[in-house]
DNA sequence: CGTCACCTACCGACCACTCGGTAGGTAATC
DNA sequence: GATTACCTACCGAGTGGTCGGTAGGTGACG
């Protein structure tokens, strides 16, 4: 009488967990999520999430390499495969304004994870040093020569991250107030500022595709 | 027996628990701290701690309104009371870059607040309204018509503020790999493109050639 | 004597996690 | 086709602990 059918798709079952509890960690933080919550969401007790993961830590762990995945997929990949990095960051902000509860999730993990004994910490840690040595090498390739003067492309990187993180913060305490897309394309133009051609050109022009307002 | 002498200093208990309480809070945020954290650091029980502050909730309230009035005065007067905002807030970041538990408070307790029925949550969206309000308003003191082409003051503040508290998230976690004033410096460099500034690498070497306009 | 500062004692809720089951499915053996 | 053996997928009940908060008291001081 019960979902026994619901017994085939086991693998399924893991990955309706991970959804619900990436939902939960984005609305309370980890050490505000409880794992009941998580199974309430998905229709199992308590103890039916502990079957699939060994601990609430573990869960943690495997919901931030999932998502990291997807989100490198998504930015490596797609029909942009080939654009420039900088058109690619801008789209991903663009789609990330329609998908708080992702951007959510991030920003609340992440300053979480500075704190003491976080199970998180190593991630992020480990996350941005690469997402800076990524973007870095990216920046290399598109803009040689080109970044504004004095400003290498290591340095670059950080200040791109650092302004997308930050405009998260802004956005989800005030959407109607904070342009994230708009703001974003307007620190993309100052990065091109360098550019021989400069002066030449508003940034309005710049940015990036769709922009709903 | 014990410091009953300290007993006379009422009012100095309060503050007391407010600094430890800071301190609680940014080492493990808001949901992760319990008052008998705060209160074995001021040598009190938990219920000591409430018979200051009414509430767990009350108490973070406290503490967030005098961390910001601190921050508020240190950043509008002291001895660069008349130096141009960009110029104070390079300032800023190289004393928070010496205060990382300071530092660590805001970062965490911000992004937490995002999440539900946070407590902070009024605060921190107040808070970043009225900074970037009064930021864009002294921009525009400082900078009226230097900004780079296209870009307003307002977006130039929620730009500043946005990597003002980016480049704290990277630098919490690798403080040896991010040099959260350089970097800072650098992108105030940017934003004086107009000018026929140069880039420096230390945000600090500026002689104070005041720019009144 | 009253007030302040603080404590002991306690409560009910919640926490992550463990233990010991049960219901059913699968596959080999007789 | 029945028995045996073993697997996955859970759940009920409990463990020990922590949480914020309350009630009522005690002792020092003015």
């Amino acid at each position: 009488m019960d979902g026994q059918q619901a017994r085939r798709r086991a693998g399924h079952r893991r990955e309706e967990i991970l959804q619900a509890a990436l939902r939960v960690f984005a609305e309370r933080g980890y050490r505000g999520a409880s794992l009941a919550a998580v199974a309430e969401r998905v229709g199992l007790t308590q103890q039916g999430v502990l079957h699939y993961f060994p601990s609430k830590e573990r869960l943690l762990v495997e919901v931030l390499r999932l998502r990291d995945q997807l989100d490198r997929v998504r930015f490596a990949g797609g029909e942009l495969g080939d654009a420039p990095p900088s058109r690619r960051l801008a789209e991903l902000v663009s789609y990330n304004a329609t998908r708080p509860g992702i951007v959510q999730s991030f920003t609340v993990l992440a300053a979480e994870s500075v704190t003491e004994q976080h199970p998180a910490r190593p991630f992020f840690t480990q996350r941005y040093a690469s997402l800076r040595r990524e973007l870095a090498a990216s920046l290399d390739g598109e803009l040689a020569g080109r970044l504004p003067p004095g400003l290498s492309s290591p340095a670059a990187a950080a200040l791109l991250i650092a302004v997308m993180d930050g405009l998260q913060t802004q956005w989800l305490l005030a959407p109607e107030e904070v342009d994230m897309p708009a703001l974003f394309g307007s620190f993309l133009a100052l990065l091109r500022a360098g550019d021989p051609g400069r002066t030449a050109g508003q940034a309005a022009e710049k940015p990036p595709s769709t922009n709903s307002s």
